[in-house]
DNA sequence: AAAGTACTCAACCGCAACGCC
DNA sequence: TGGCGTTGCGGTTGAGTACTT
């Protein structure tokens, strides 16, 4: 048996909110504060499912939320942080005040990864496209064994008949874009701990407990150019077993540097 | 002006994690 | 310790809007 449905969806409304519908919500978490969405849509007088409650409250009514467009730093925060940890978005939503992890998940697929690809650059890996051929041949040269590829680092090029809609990585001069798609993991690199020196610009994000550092100077190539210290030169000088070996190692490190943010995303 | 296409973003879905009993 | 309800998260969808032909 599947697990059953939040809530009957044959009886809650679904779709856009109306403006009734906000101000009871308002209205109702004015008066009892946030808890229990399971219990709002009936004390709040709405013939919704409690979640789409808490996603419409989260996402739109919260009093804090900003709904102004996002600035240039904004853009750049998110490139930086995408590049350091992926599409983690509650995480990189935490970094930018006012911002949910669906505003930024949104921003990025519409208008960010086409700008990274627009600019010739992998907007999975952060990598521009001639690099990742020329790792991809060097890798492809060094294979004398048939060994699948594995590992944290590793991209795999699949021949593909259709690349996703919008996906054109290759501005100008080749059509590869069209014969491959990139598959990485989802954590593809790590980032080392930035000593307090003057090659280190300090991002000052939230205005609080977790700031990121990045290594390099911001006006580089658009402050697109990827910027922080990758491990893949580290993890070359030790052979990985595994891909669990090189999973954990580099849980270990992320935990080593960036604590506070990414403490219990890496359990595995 | 109308039709077709592309784009945006709010909302939904399903799964995993969490917390309580 | 396992079951169950709730919450959090990332991926996906689709209605509305903007743009192009």
């Amino acid at each position: 048996m599947g697990k059953p449905p939040c809530c009957d969806k044959s009886n809650v409304k679904r779709g856009l909110w109306t403006a009734e519908e906000d101000a009871k919500i308002l209205a109702y978490v004015s008066n009892h504060g946030v808890g229990n969405w399971t219990l709002v849509p009936k004390k709040a007088g709405l013939n919704r499912c409690g979640k789409s409650c808490r996603l419409r409250w989260t996402n739109y009514l919260r009093p804090d939320l900003r709904h102004d467009s996002f600035t240039p730093q904004e853009e750049d925060l998110i490139i930086k942080l995408h590049q350091a940890i992926g599409s983690r978005w509650s995480v990189i939503a935490k970094q930018l005040p006012g911002r949910t992890d669906n505003d930024v998940k949104n921003y990025w697929n519409t208008k960010l990864r086409k700008k990274l690809l627009k600019m010739g650059i992998d907007p999975i890996t952060h990598k521009p496209f001639s690099q990742i051929l020329f790792d991809y041949g060097s890798i492809s040269s060094l294979r004398t064994t048939p060994k699948p590829l594995m590992g944290p680092f590793n991209k795999t090029l699949t021949p593909t008949t259709t690349m996703a809609k919008t996906q054109q990585p290759f501005s100008s001069g080749t059509n590869l874009g069209q014969q491959f798609q990139f598959q990485t993991p989802k954590k593809p690199y790590i980032l080392k701990e930035q000593p307090t020196s003057s090659s280190c610009s300090s991002s000052s994000i939230n205005g609080g407990e977790t700031v990121f550092h990045f290594a390099g100077s911001s006006e580089q190539s658009n402050g697109i150019e990827p910027i922080l210290q990758r491990c893949e030169g580290s993890s070359s000088d030790s052979s990985f077993d595994s891909f669990v070996d090189a999973l954990l190692e580099q849980d270990f490190e992320i935990k080593g540097s960036f604590p506070e943010i990414l403490d219990e995303c890496f359990d595995y």
